[in-house]
DNA sequence: AATGGCCTGGTG
DNA sequence: CACCAGGCCATT
C-alpha cells in the first residue's frame, strides 16, 4: 500500500534514471488507467516531451515535463512502476501502460487492481486544483501550533483525520497507525480532545515515523516495490500495524484491532489512551 | 462527516 | 463462495 514512504522512495530510485529521458511513445493497455484523457491525447502530449524532474505530493508521484506540463501517477493499493533497460522489457499481465523513451529505455505501469490512475496537467495550477491536498508533512509551515489548530473543533476521529488528504497529504493506514502507537494516542479519540501537548507529540511521532518508513524505503506487506523492483524493509519495524494479538514490543499486552473509518486500526490497549 | 463503489487475488 | 484488503471519490 504505496503511502508518503513508498512513494517517496519510488520517486528516488527512479529520478536518476528517467530525468534528461524524451518520451517517444506510450502503451495504454487498459485506458481506465487514465483519468480525463483518451491515450491518443497522452501520446500527443508526451511524445518529444523531455522529463525535467520529479516530485511527490502526498501519495502523487510527478514528473515535470519540459512543455510545463506534468505527468502525475498515483499508484493506489497495488500499483507499481518499474523501470526498464531496453535489454530486458517484457509486459506483466498486470501491465496497464508502457512509457516509452527514444533511449529505448521504457517505465512499465503496473496494477493488479486497476485502482491507480495516470494524469497529465498542462500547469501547476490546474494540478493544485485537482489533487487539492492539505499539507506535506514535513512542511515547516506545519508547526504545532498549526497542528492544533488543524484539530481544535472536530469531532471526528483522530485515525480518520489522518487518514484526510485535504489536511495532511500523504498519510496512510500504516502511518497513521504507527504514528498513533508512537505518540500513545487511542486512534478513537476525537481530534478536538487531543490536548496542546498530545498534538504536538503526534506531530512528531508522525513524522518520524514517516521519516524512518523512506529510510528503510517503505514497508512491502504484499505488493510494494521500488523502481527498480526492491522491496521495502519497513515491514519489519512495525509495531502495531498488522499485529493484532501479538505482544505490544514495550508492555506486553496483546495488540487489538478494531474497525475506524471503515479501516483496521490496530493499537496497543495499555500504551495508548 | 460517514458510507458505498471501484477492483481482484488470496483466504477461510 | 463470501469476504477482506484499502487508496480516493461521489453520494448522502
Amino acid at each position: 500500500m504505496p503511502e508518503l514512504p513508498e512513494v517517496e522512495t519510488v520517486r528516488r530510485s527512479l529520478a536518476p534514471r528517467i530525468v534528461g529521458q524524451v518520451f517517444r511513445s506510450v502503451d495504454v493497455d487498459f485506458p481506465g488507467c487514465l483519468e480525463g484523457l483518451a491515450p491518443h491525447e497522452l501520446n500527443e502530449r508526451l511524445r518529444g516531451r523531455c522529463v525535467e524532474g520529479t516530485f511527490r505530493l502526498g501519495k502523487y508521484l510527478g514528473f515535470s515535463l519540459d512543455s510545463g506540463a506534468s505527468l502525475v501517477i498515483h499508484l493506489r493499493m497495488t500499483g507499481r512502476l518499474i523501470f526498464c533497460e531496453a535489454t530486458h522489457f517484457e509486459k506483466t499481465e498486470y501491465t496497464r501502460a508502457v512509457f516509452h523513451f527514444v533511449s529505448g529505455k521504457a517505465v512499465r505501469f503496473d496494477d493488479q487492481r486497476k485502482f491507480g490512475r495516470v494524469m497529465w496537467f498542462a500547469n501547476q495550477s490546474s494540478l493544485e486544483r485537482r489533487l487539492a491536498l492539505g499539507y506535506e508533512p514535513f512542511d515547516p509551515r506545519l508547526g504545532e501550533r498549526e497542528f492544533s489548530e488543524l484539530l481544535s473543533g472536530r469531532r471526528r476521529s483522530i485515525k480518520s483525520f489522518l487518514l484526510d488528504q485535504k489536511h495532511i497529504a500523504g498519510i496512510g493506514n500504516i502511518y497513521a497507525d504507527e504514528g498513533l502507537f508512537r505518540a500513545g494516542i487511542a486512534p478513537w479519540r476525537p481530534a478536538g480532545t487531543l490536548s496542546q501537548a498530545e498534538a504536538a507529540r503526534l506531530l512528531k511521532a508522525v513524522r518520524e515515523v514517516l521519516a524512518e518508513g523512506i529510510e528503510y524505503k517503505g514497508t512491502s506487506l504484499r505488493d510494494y516495490v521500488d523502481g527498480d523492483g526492491r522491496k521495502g524493509g519497513f515491514q519489519e519495524r512495525l509495531r502495531v500495524y498488522g499485529r493484532e494479538g501479538k505482544p505490544c514490543c514495550l508492555c506486553g499486552a496483546a495488540v487489538e484491532r478494531v474497525v475506524l473509518a471503515g479501516r483496521s486500526s490496530f493499537y496497543c490497549p495499555r500504551c495508548q489512551a
